[in-house]
DNA sequence: ATGTCATTGTATCAATTTGATACAAAGGTA
DNA sequence: TACCTTTGTATCAAATTGATACAATGACAT
């Protein structure tokens, strides 16, 4: 019973991109590789498909007429719900073997798929990788089309992935850690306000090596990025630290 | 007459190009953005159109079966005649007003165009850059397709270049600049054996700025990637620098 | 031969940056 | 009020970088 309305769920969705598949550019896609900091590691935002237990990256198609990033951006508001994300592409994947028809197959089960659907995924798909930096407090993940649900993952504890979406997030994380700007990275990662504590926590993860916390301080406050608030009246036994915030 | 000659030759390499096309995916290409260093300066190997003052980056199309790095190294293998180049992509172009269209009607003139180039060429395509490290001294440029001629030229005084191609050589360099990999950069772009003083010609071309001798020696000896070969004999008025060669 | 000139290889010192440690100032608890 | 913990800041040593000095070399003119 409650298979067959999810296999129902499934195919109504499946309407939808059938009737917008003429529109985009064949064998392309993207995936955004979501990235969040919650309590003291970097985490993505990872959607479960029905009836597997396998997880996938947030993809999306090109309409002709639209320009890469703002596909990109589509994609990404489609499944989060937030608009204006910070959004970089890393690199792209063209392996031949990038086939994703197989595994439809799998999803499908047994109803047939539908011709147009079929002549679209059958082929060999080329994806541009999107990295997107977001306020883990501000994400209201939407589960849409063949998507059951979605979840944060720590970024070193995955789940099973489909097709090569575990080799992508591990492209994005090795991006982030090379290019990483500590001012463009912290803004869009952190919330409004945070501690200093907070702020060495998230580059600790990214990086996957310790500060000391006394030349940490030092560093970033001699880069002059961060305005300091008021201290924070913790209820912790010991001194508030300030709070502080990105300037603008 | 000379006019003629070159028309024909025209047509008779896009004869192949249309056989070739149904094999390629549509819409995608990818563009390789060539380096080379010589005589001080960082140069870019461009080719030069039939009938127009217009020279362009060496681009090509990607099999169905072929894998999108096996099609750049073939690209680019085509029109200097080598294999084994480095080759790294760097970005990918998606602007939705990418079409080369328009720019293949002045190209064929008042010549019809065949309908296979025309479905192929009439869509807006996405290209993947690539650029290339190669040794100067070991390039010998091919023309093929519709290229009257190639030549190397200053990265900073380029001539009237076709579509985005100017911007792609931008993106190339910043990036070229921002990753910079002195054992990689060196190894690629210098020959064999070479100079203190010429390895840092190459590094201040690059990335724009010029170095203390002395504290520039010191730097590279200190990364230990290089071998110290007999001194090299000049006709110079003076004494005779030490030649070099990176460790393998 | 000898002196001049330009360039190279290396040494050296100062300035700056980075790593490590010390310590007083809170904020809560016993 | 003593005690524990964490925070903010100062300080010193070590390492890196920037700037300058100088002897060694190779060709040429005298």
């Amino acid at each position: 019973m409650e298979n067959r309305d999810q296999k129902f769920a499934l195919t109504a969705t499946m309407e939808e991109l059938m009737r917008s598949i003429p529109s985009y550019i064949p064998q392309f896609s993207v995936d955004c590789v979501i990235f969040g900091f919650h309590g003291s590691e970097l985490k993505v935002l990872l959607s479960k498909f029905h009836n597997l237990d396998i997880w996938a990256l947030h993809g999306g198609f090109i309409g002709q007429d639209e320009d890469m990033d703002a596909a990109a951006h589509r994609t990404l508001c489609d499944h989060t719900g937030i608009t204006g994300i910070y959004l970089e592409q890393f690199h792209i994947f063209g392996k031949a073997n990038r086939q994703t028809y197989r595994f439809m197959e799998t999803i499908f089960e047994d109803t047939p798929i539908p011709e147009v659907l079929e002549n679209f995924f059958k082929k060999r798909f080329i994806s541009v990788g999107y990295f997107a930096l977001v306020d883990f407090s501000k994400v209201n993940p939407v589960s849409a089309l063949v998507f059951e649900k979605s979840a944060w993952f720590d970024v070193h504890e995955l789940p099973k992935m489909a097709f090569d979406h575990a080799d992508i997030i591990q492209k994005a994380l090795e991006y982030l850690r090379r290019s990483l700007d500590y001012k463009l990275v912290g803004f869009n990662l952190m919330p409004e306000c945070f501690t200093m504590n907070e702020l060495q926590r998230l580059y600790e993860t990214i990086l996957g090596e310790k500060f000391q916390r006394t030349n940490f301080q030092r560093k970033i406050l001699d880069m002059r990025i961060l305005e300091r608030l008021a201290t924070k009246q913790t209820g912790k036994g010991h001194k508030a630290p300030f709070l502080y915030r990105f300037k603008t």
